[in-house]
DNA sequence: GTAAATTTGATAAATTATTGACAATCGACT
DNA sequence: AGTCGATTGTCAATAATTTATCAAATTTAC
């Protein structure tokens, strides 16, 4: 069986790009083969939990030797969803989006960034990593012709509260957001990744506190 | 009874970030009270988990009446450890730690941000936020002068491992960590915050293909 | 070629997290 | 002052997640 159809739960979706990082990294070492129990003591998480969540997606074990590696890097590839694009445009090119845009490989995930956009005058015209800078008017143009499908949000709250029903409109499939808005639940065919780093450091503040 | 004693999961403390937002949110409207109902309403999630987080940390609600906001935010903030100071230290100037260190209000989390300290030397001697760069080898003395307890890392995964121990040497107790590098689990009275981006953004990516 | 050692995938058990239910309490209204 | 509706905190029930167990399959060692 080359995949199983239940539906995945978060738990496991949120550990795949792990495995993914940890077996394109024994693959970078030559290393051929991998058992549930040497991953464990590696990545610190239960050998079950591993032999679990890779069966989700099919069969790529072998009793008495373990996982290969190389196998299961392309394994993961296609389950990620790599090899199938979708275009992106950034929304916001302040500190945050400028670092996201120059610091994240886009295209090895097969999601190719493509426009970038922001009102700032400042900003108007400039380039960052060849692509030109234009304002948000040129939304509905620019989708209409490139059809992108993934946004990622690197604008205040209010921006975000403004455009998101825009951007969905405008064939907007999926948010990576980088702002404080909580984009509204009301569209549940459309997903939502949220970054709050906010909500991250103010995580690491608690656990000062609290040890 | 002013605080529960009982460990409160990592669940509940993920949520607490969230909460301080829509308190301080609802308090800015000029909203003095809010039930579990309404708020459950507004953030998306259940009421009776709202009741059972909040209650974690004390009786702040009243019935028949909800929860006083502006003393919502105060205790959150205090639960969240906003009104005690630790120092911060960011390693690595590139696109990433700049953005980091110019977008986020360390600050206000009761984490101010005292060094810089990367090894380009395009770099050293630059100013970001008022902070004068310095390279990795000023690490030993400034930390034996300034005493920072949280290092955020925004170098790459080789960088990290290298350095990650040595911090925790000189003094690290947290660390915000921005690289692919998984910090040794070996020290369990040092608290690891990862923000893998890349792990959110292949996430994205898998969500749009399963669904 | 056979036995011992590994290791998976599946199932069961244990643990943790979320949701529901309701008595007790409070405020508002008459 | 007494009643009504709203709402909490707690406990119980349900659901989800993680961990342990084990038969079956495979490799390795002799």
């Amino acid at each position: 069986m080359a995949g199983k159809s239940d539906a995945i739960s978060m738990s496991v979706v949120r550990r795949l790009p792990r495995y993914y990082r940890f077996f394109c990294e024994l693959k970078q070492s030559g290393v051929e083969r991998v058992s549930s129990k040497s991953l464990s003591e590696r990545m610190g998480i239960n050998a079950s939990q591993i032999r679990q969540d890779l069966n989700c997606f099919g069969e790529f074990g072998q009793q008495g030797y373990g996982y290969p590696v190389d196998r299961l890097c392309d394994e993961l590839k296609t389950i990620l969803g790599f090899d199938v694009e979708h275009k992106a445009i950034l929304i916001g090119a302040g500190n945050l989006g400028r670092a996201v845009a120059n610091h994240m490989d886009f295209d090895g995930k097969g999601l190719p960034l493509i426009g970038i956009f922001d009102d700032a005058p400042a900003l108007n015209g400039a380039s960052i990593r060849g692509i030109t800078v234009c304002g948000t008017d040129k939304l509905e143009e620019f989708c209409a012709k490139e059809k992108p499908t993934v946004a990622v949000l690197c604008i205040p709250k209010e921006a975000a509260r403004m455009l998101s029903e825009r951007l969905i409109g405008l064939g907007i499939e999926a948010f990576w957001n980088f702002s404080h808005y909580d984009i509204s639940v009301d569209h549940p065919e459309v997903a939502v990744e949220n970054v709050h780093l906010g909500d991250s450091l103010m995580t690491l503040s608690y656990r000062m506190e609290h040890k």
